[in-house]
DNA sequence: TAGAATTAATAAACAGTGTTCAGTACATTT
DNA sequence: AAATGTACTGAACACTGTTTATTAATTCTA
């Protein structure tokens, strides 16, 4: 490979970037709606365009926002589980981790997992790495519990996709203005007290 | 009010439900991307600006159609809960009808618990009505269930917010793509066999 | 019943969207 | 220095939601 080549490649890598990482900052500062081409392009001072010369399509690059604000995730998970060694310990810090990251970053979790627009990208065959590798994460400490004989149920895959699923169930609802029942209520205790309750009870206590 | 009002009432009322069934059955048929103000209005054939003398805005449709969601929800409660006394059964046959309603009707299980379109609109200030009507199913039969000791749980309103925030979670994954790590798996039997794990596990069994 | 007032509906316009593509201007190669 | 290649542009296309002046028809009044 050539040196022009070679230098061409980081340059594509960088224009990537680039492109992604003022989506980002649009998407968080001014919302979803205001995030299109054109608002990119200008604060980028690229025509419209050029975003096309790196990635497909709207839906790509909603793609590479996802693996970015996944890899962020990632970050805080291996930060709040560092030296945690008892794998419900671990899977308490997990749940309130997910779900304070959920209330620090709303539109960065919508983009993780609510939103259509990023898993209509054909990347995603491949590069959905980035969220099974955050799945492992659970997976791996369900599995660890199993063994240890700390948790019930009959199926480890079965109980973290619950668990998952009940912690993303009370996030988006919130996230999407679904539970107006329970205004004026601090809404990120609420669940994180009931995210606590659901692991209690499945809990395999010792005498 | 004179004849004439009366009559032009009917009218407004007969005109919106027009839009809104038109909106639906495009909702339905074509995908959410597709229904624009002007495919509704091409389709009941009226200019679209018409469709702004009876609705304020695109939310305020999008509102009215929710409502048409949560009525035919309703509706199929109380046909798959008639006669059921037991309160345990009457929450097992609750969880099921959810699921399979959102598996039957992915498109309007998104209008009602996932789009943010609608939960803008300002009449939801009043009309949020049907939504609660239905959550106060849930509730009412958790209540029952707590008298009747027979159900865990120090709270019922929190139990009442798991249980169907935890259904949420699996159906609206499903729905959003994000559970491709169970791809082959029959999604529903998952979901629903989930659900039935969940709620075992939260029963009071008398010896 | 003839004319005035009201109003439902329209078409056109505005500002925005994603996306494509012929053309330009600069960088590299020969 | 000339020829090649290509990153980038900006205008165009077909959409979007929404507003508004105008039209056409209906209702009210005299």
């Amino acid at each position: 490979m050539s040196a022009l080549q070679n230098r061409r490649e980081r340059e594509i890598v960088e224009m990537r970037q680039l492109i992604v990482d003022a989506a980002i900052k649009l998407f968080i500062e001014e919302g979803y709606e205001k995030v299109s081409i054109r608002s990119i392009a200008q604060r980028i001072q690229y025509a419209p365009g050029t975003i096309y010369l790196y990635f497909k399509d709207r839906d790509a690059l909603f793609f590479a926002m996802h693996e970015w604000a996944f890899k962020k995730l990632m970050v805080v998970f291996e930060t709040n589980l560092r030296g945690i060694n008892n794998p419900i310990e671990k899977l308490r810090a997990m749940s309130a981790t997910y779900v304070n990251f959920s209330f620090k970053n709303p539109e960065l979790y919508d983009l993780m997992f609510i939103l259509q627009e990023p898993m209509c990208a054909e990347e995603n065959a491949e590069n959905w790495a980035c969220g099974l590798a955050v799945f492992k994460i659970l997976q791996d400490i369900i599995d660890e519990s199993f063994e240890q004989n700390l948790l019930k149920g009959d199926s480890a895959p079965m109980i973290s996709f619950m668990f998952w699923s009940s912690l993303h169930g009370m996030v988006s609802l919130h996230l999407r203005n679904r539970l107006r029942m329970y205004d004026g209520l601090d809404l990120e205790s609420l669940i994180q007290h009931t995210s606590e309750t659901l692991l209690n009870q499945f809990l395999i206590v010792s005498e």
